[in-house]
DNA sequence: AATATGAATAAGTAGCTACATATTTTTGTC
DNA sequence: GACAAAAATATGTAGCTACTTATTCATATT
């Protein structure tokens, strides 16, 4: 560990987790409070709150107020998922990027909708669906449907210019997101879509935006068979 | 928005937040520099820094040294996965937890996974399958690879008593942790370990985790039928 | 004995200064 | 005009102080 490294927080880091590496600090113990730390390592507090952060962010270990720090009893394995825009991720795998509209209608939301969202089901929603193809070929299908409430100017978006994943991630951040994943055998009017045998083995990404307590949209995402979602960490 | 607030890091990240969800700065724009931010929010630099970092961490700015901050111009989600050990998973689900064993060997690495772990093939390697199950029904079938080089005191544990899931996630942290995740169609052998019919759709879990440059595990972790992994917000 | 109350504690936050580091821009030289 | 050196600039990091907040633990009161 170069001179640097010894005082900057990532320093003081490696060595607080080299000490839970090696079992000097055990799943469960109590860490000595921030402060000592800082004198035993000869650094400041707040280089060790900046550590302790990392660590705590990093699930390896929990702080609480006059609690202390300990190690994390049952470790987690914490990943980083980063889920793309369609088109930046079929261009980024060098593919032409084509897009297509589906079915799109507005209408009242169907029971599962208006639940997920926590609405009533008087509430207008939007449904779109569209195939985003790479080279030619179905790579995601998505089902969305869209809160008006909540995202009235949806009604005059053009869909066929910008798909309503690209508009709705450039227009409306959120900011909470839920996601499930999950694999599922295909049924026969999707596999249609896809280019797939009825049955085949998909994964599926459900997303949910809010935007504060107010739903944005929600989107069953299908992706195309061998597909791998992976972190980038 | 309470006067406390308004002066805390979250307090100026929900500001900045709110200024690029109404497109006062639009995805590709440049922010104004730290300094000036904090002036005209009247807070100090480092609480700036404080919350531009939230907003970095969470995929919506993208800052660099003297380039300055700007708004991420293509959006991610950024979802976080907390994957816990099979057991504990199943436990908080309020089932009997059991494990076996179905088969343990030791040997040369074959080429897959030495590839995956950047190692020659005459490398040592653990090989085990594991069933964990769920109140007597399969929950999650794993099949691991273990580096005998990285992790040598694997050949002496009793795999009877603890599963390999839990051996290693207690006593070899890992610095690294790669995920990838998909759906796949079951084989027969698999189908029968879990109770389902041939080709049903299983989501897997892929997971290689590093301490340093080392590899220490690969496993294939197959799910039940119908399991959703789920992002804790 | 049960229950408030308050003191002590340890992490969280905010503010400041100073310096480090990585880029970009400007300037100067050939 | 090309290219290298130097200056300027914006974020990153480290250190310090002071205060805040949540929680525990001990003590006093009923």
């Amino acid at each position: 560990m170069s001179d640097l490294d010894r005082t900057s927080w990532q320093g003081i880091r490696d060595q607080i987790r080299e000490r839970i590496l090696d079992s000097t600090y055990r799943p469960g113990d109590k860490l000595p409070r921030d402060h000592d730390i800082a004198a035993e390592l000869e650094c400041a507090r707040s280089t060790v709150q900046r550590a302790m952060r990392s660590l705590a962010d990093d699930g390896i270990v929990e702080r609480k107020r006059k609690g202390g720090t300990i190690v994390k009893p049952d470790p987690v394995t914490r990943a980083v998922l980063n889920i793309p825009i369609a088109r930046i991720e079929i261009e980024n795998r060098g593919f032409d990027y084509r897009h297509h509209l589906i079915s799109q209608d507005i209408g009242a939301a169907p029971p599962a909708i208006a639940a997920q969202f926590g609405l009533s089901q008087a509430s207008p929603v939007a449904h779109v669906v569209a195939l985003h193809m790479a080279a030619g070929r179905p790579f995601v299908l998505e089902d969305r449907w869209i809160s008006l409430d909540t995202v009235p100017e949806f009604r005059s978006v053009d869909l066929a210019e910008t798909s309503a994943n690209e508009w709705l991630v450039r227009h409306r951040p959120y900011s909470r997101c839920d996601v499930q994943i999950h694999a599922t055998a295909i049924d026969a009017d999707d596999a249609q879509l896809m280019g797939v045998a009825p049955g085949a083995a998909m994964l599926v990404l459900e997303r949910t935006t809010w935007i504060g307590e107010k739903p944005i949209t929600h989107v069953k995402a299908t992706h195309a068979e061998g597909y791998r979602l992976m972190t980038s960490s």
